[in-house]
Order: C-alpha cells, then structure tokens, then sequence
DNA sequence: GATGTATAGTACTGAAACCGTCCTAATTAC
DNA sequence: GTAATTAGGACGGTTTCAGTACTATACATC
C-alpha cells in the first residue's frame, strides 16, 4: 500500500530541490536536470503545483518558477494535495454524503482520527526540513549529470 | 487522495461487523447480508483476510469464518495490511533499494516519519473500538434486509 | 460412502486511474 | 519579429483495481 501517487511524490523532490535556493526562479528544464526527473513529467508537476498555489511561474523568456512562499511556510501536505487532492482515508472521507451506507456504517467516525493523523504528519514537515540547508554546498560539488533523458526508476 | 483501497475499506468493515460478537462462526453469505456488500467480493476479501492470519476459517458444512483473536487485539492496521500490503508513504519506502535516485534524494529519510505516524495511527485502532458494544442491540432490532443484490455506494 | 455445504485457490474481464507525452496558445525578453 | 518559457488541454499506453466465475478441497450429516 503506497500513500502517495507517482507525481506527488514528484512534486515533493521537486519543490524541495527549489527550496534549497528559494530566491533563484528556475525553468522546468533545469529542475529536471536536478532531480533527474523526465522533463515533460516535472513541467506538469511544476504546472499542476502553481494551480495549487505551491510555486509561482512567470510566463516568458526568462520565465521559470519560484515557491510561493518561504520554504518553512510549505508544508508537505500543501504540496501532495495540491497534486492528489483532498487526503483522506475512505471513499466516504472525500465523497461522504454519497455512501448509502452513511445510516448504518459504524467504521465511519472512527475515520477521522485516522485522517487526522495523516494530515498532521504531513502538515508538519515543511520544505525547509526536507531540504537541509548543507546540501547546497553538496550539490555545488557534485553537478548534476547532463542526460536528463534517463528517467529514475521512482 | 484515498488512501485505502475499497477492498481495504470493505476488510475494516467486514472485521468490525464480525467484532460484534466474536465468538459466532459467520458464513461469507451472511456477512455479506450484514454489511450490505456484494457475496462474492465479501468472499474475496474474507479469503484474503484469512491469508493474513487476521480471521480463521473452517471448511466444509457448518463452516465459516471467525476471528483469529479478541477483537482487541486485532488492530485496524493488521487489517488494512493483510489486503493492500506492507503500508509506506512513498515508492521509495517498500521498493526502497531499486530506486536508483537513492543517492542523491534527500526527501527519502524523511518520509519515515510520515508512515510512522500513518503506522501508529491505524495500529492504535482496534476492531472493539470500531464496533461499540451498543452496536450488538442495535442490529438485532433492525434485521439487515433481504436483498444483497443491491451493492453500497461505497 | 454419498451428498450437500462452505471455504481455498486461481483465473479472467471490464473499468478506472495513473503516468507520461505531445500539441497549441499565451506571454515576455531581447 | 524571434526565441524562450509557462498555461492549458488532450491523448494513448500501461497498470492497477474491483468484481465475478470456476474448480478443488474439506467437513458434516444422513
């Protein structure tokens, strides 16, 4: 059982790789390269994360996207939702008053604990946290390879 | 984002509703009746919870299915697990050596904390807790109806 | 032993979601 | 005007999921 969708998990190691240097506006191409991620794949990612309000994008030559916010005030959870949408644990967490079996389901209080947990795990851990500050230097060592056309089996 | 599978769910459900009074052997068809599910699917998933060592099951006439233990010692994590597997955030976490980003990607410590809290969260739940002794009375005075032909919304 | 009932295991199919890619439009810098 | 870049939508292939059906096995009863 995995949590997290393909493209959400994506869009974590995305938006983390931008919280390393959060001032600097970077193109989907150069992320790419970075996270060894297809790059038709990371500019959807990078696409669906500004319609959430994670990263901002600027149109143009000399274009490209930055965080939205501070890199401590992303929160995971903002993040993957804005990819997968609302967190839930059940069908009827997200599509609730639709369960015909609302009047007689006992499991379905207890859910929300559940929910809950979840939520607070991931609304606790910011970009500035995934990202720690010592891997820019890291990085800077190690230059990322120039063929972004290998994908990663993640 | 749903993050048990339907089958998961219906495993929750099935369990809780066997948790109402455990020591009663259940047949496939009458727990299906209960729950208002599909039969063959409650037998699918009865099958697959029986692999898991969360109920037990005796073949042949006067068979059926029980609890593998006291429903307070069968948390609602040993139940999810037995359908959707072994729970993990990210790709990473249950395919975790064949991901060939493991190098260099810094979310990956990370997510551990995420599937403990998820982990915790569905281990402190147990099946007494999911089914309230009330609940017993309750189903006697309402029989569940005849026609299980009409599956939930869920 | 024959028979009926119920689980055990497996296989199959249709539907849905997911993933990755591509194409076109809009916007901006030079 | 031209090149670069995001914005938005659409498409096809792949995989997973859900539900069903079929056969084999085990047990109880007569």
């Amino acid at each position: 059982m995995i949590i997290l969708s393909k493209l959400a998990d994506y869009g974590v190691i995305i938006a983390t790789q931008m919280a390393i240097d959060p001032a600097r506006q970077m193109t989907a191409a150069s992320l790419a390269e970075q996270t060894r991620l297809p790059r038709a794949t990371v500019a959807k990612v990078l696409k669906t994360l500004a319609h959430g309000g994670v990263v901002a994008g600027s149109r143009g030559a000399s274009g490209g996207y930055r965080l939205a916010r501070k890199p401590e005030a992303i929160s995971v959870a903002q993040v993957v939702a804005a990819i997968d949408g609302e967190i839930g644990a059940t069908q009827c967490t997200i599509h609730g008053p639709s369960c015909e079996r609302t009047q007689f389901c006992s499991t379905k209080p207890h859910w929300q604990r559940i929910n809950d947990a979840v939520g607070s795990a991931l609304s606790a851990m910011n970009l500035a946290e995934m990202a720690p500050s010592g891997l820019l230097a890291r990085w800077a060592r190690t230059p990322p390879r120039k063929t972004p056309g290998e994908g990663a089996t993640r």
